[in-house]
DNA sequence: TGTACATCAGTGAACGCGCGTTCACTGATGTAC
DNA sequence: TGTACATCAGTGAACGCGCGTTCACTGATGTAC
């Protein structure tokens, strides 16, 4: 009778599953040392101590190892932002906007390339396939479930007014939503994840230089405060 | 009695100027096409009808050309919202951020490449030096003007105070400004920064998707929207 | 349990590409007398 | 105004590099009888 562990069974699976993940993890090193346009197939191959062509068996080709790191990334992330999230009360829905908030950062200052490869430039001559979609949407997911929660427990700020034009223009996120949110709540909260995601590439991409203190704990309190003055904004709760 | 004209002189300086800005117009033209990454001596001056070893006369390397670009490209973005802003009337505050945060998304659209290059991942191996600074501070001076000339005019919203933490970490920006402006609204403006950034930059690296109707008027209406909610949140004016 | 065949990981050589940068040179343009 | 020399734009060849990808091959591992 065989093993009942049904992952890896002959010794050949079993060596072929240990090769992919270490190409990967050597992509990932690679990526976070000398970014996605230095990534290729042969520094790998020579790093692993294989021939050059010996990749080919485990990665078609090199956008499709591209392909894997960018998942990986959103993973990654969305992973350390889904447990930031969890560890808060559930109706502390500042406490947990403020975690996500730190858990993308983090993640981002330590490791700056893949943060680049997801929320920075597109990787010129590449195109991400349907694959990338869904753990693309992990952060942001977490984000819209805060404001969700916040809708279901009655304790969203009254919504204002918005006109047909701009509500038509959300239609592919009220559809993903089902209409749990208010159009009101979905702008603001598309604003907040603008300024997320801005508010540290700014910061990571250099532009703060000369603008706030370069040191890590002053950094750290204005991140804070920027994002805790948007999670006011958001109407999650107050002071 | 020679030309009074005082920039090119001799026939081979006039050449050489000549041939300099088709260098740069060459080097945009395959940012534009391809990218900060495929950017090659070798490809401009095949286009130039040039030998590739012929650029070295008029560009030293191709870091050097680089930094051309990219402080050409912070300049025509300056420019661009430096024009917009200066055709409204100057108590318009409202009226005002929205024309600059307009030009630059515009600015962005029609230049994806130039963005991505200034405000999106850094170019690896790249060190921007010393003469980008200027150049890059021309957006942000726009709008820090704003927030002094409502400071000034007396319609500054009452600051809320702001942990002295926070304030310090301000320290670069406040030696800039001189106190011209209240910390709590630089903070906000810095917020705003990030926001308009981070909100141009999700839609054109493709964050979007599926989440606002892709058609142009839409995402225009979408945007503008968006610019006005933090025109109204920065204290700018009502309505 | 042992043998015959099929699968497949890894090799090594090769193709063809483009790049940045250097260097000795030529010939035209500019300058000083 | 004319000549002698200096400057400098552009040439063409070369160096040395790394890349993605293909292909015929070998030898070990797995499978069916």
């Amino acid at each position: 009778m065989p093993s009942t562990t049904d992952v890896p069974r002959t010794a050949r699976e079993r060596a072929r599953a240990e090769i992919m993940v270490e190409i990967l993890r050597t992509g990932r090193e690679h990526l976070a040392r000398d970014g996605a346009a230095a990534l290729s197939l042969r520094a790998i191959a020579r790093d692993l101590g294989m021939v050059s062509s010996a990749v080919y068996r485990y990665v078609p080709n090199r956008d499709a190892l591209l392909t894997m790191l960018i998942i990986d990334a959103y993973d990654t992330v969305g992973a350390a932002v889904e447990e930031a999230d969890h560890a808060c009360a559930r109706a502390d829905y500042v406490g947990r906007f403020l975690a996500s908030c730190r858990a993308v950062r983090d993640w981002a200052r330590q490791n700056p390339h893949e943060y680049a490869l997801i929320y920075g430039s597109p990787v010129p001559g590449y195109a991400a396939p349907e694959d990338t979609i869904g753990p693309a949407t992990r952060v942001p997911v977490v984000l819209l479930t805060i404001l969700v929660d916040l809708t279901l427990a009655g304790s969203a700020p009254e919504p204002e007014p918005v006109s047909s034009e701009v509500a038509a223009s959300l239609a592919p996120m009220i559809a993903f939503t089902g209409g749990a949110v208010s159009e009101d709540l979905l702008l603001r909260g598309l604003a907040s994840w603008g300024t997320l995601l801005g508010t540290i590439s700014l910061e990571l991409f250099g532009h703060l230089h000369n603008v706030v203190e370069e040191e890590p704990a002053q950094r750290v309190a204005f991140f804070d405060h920027q994002m805790r003055q948007v999670a006011l904004g958001l109407g999650l709760g107050s002071s």
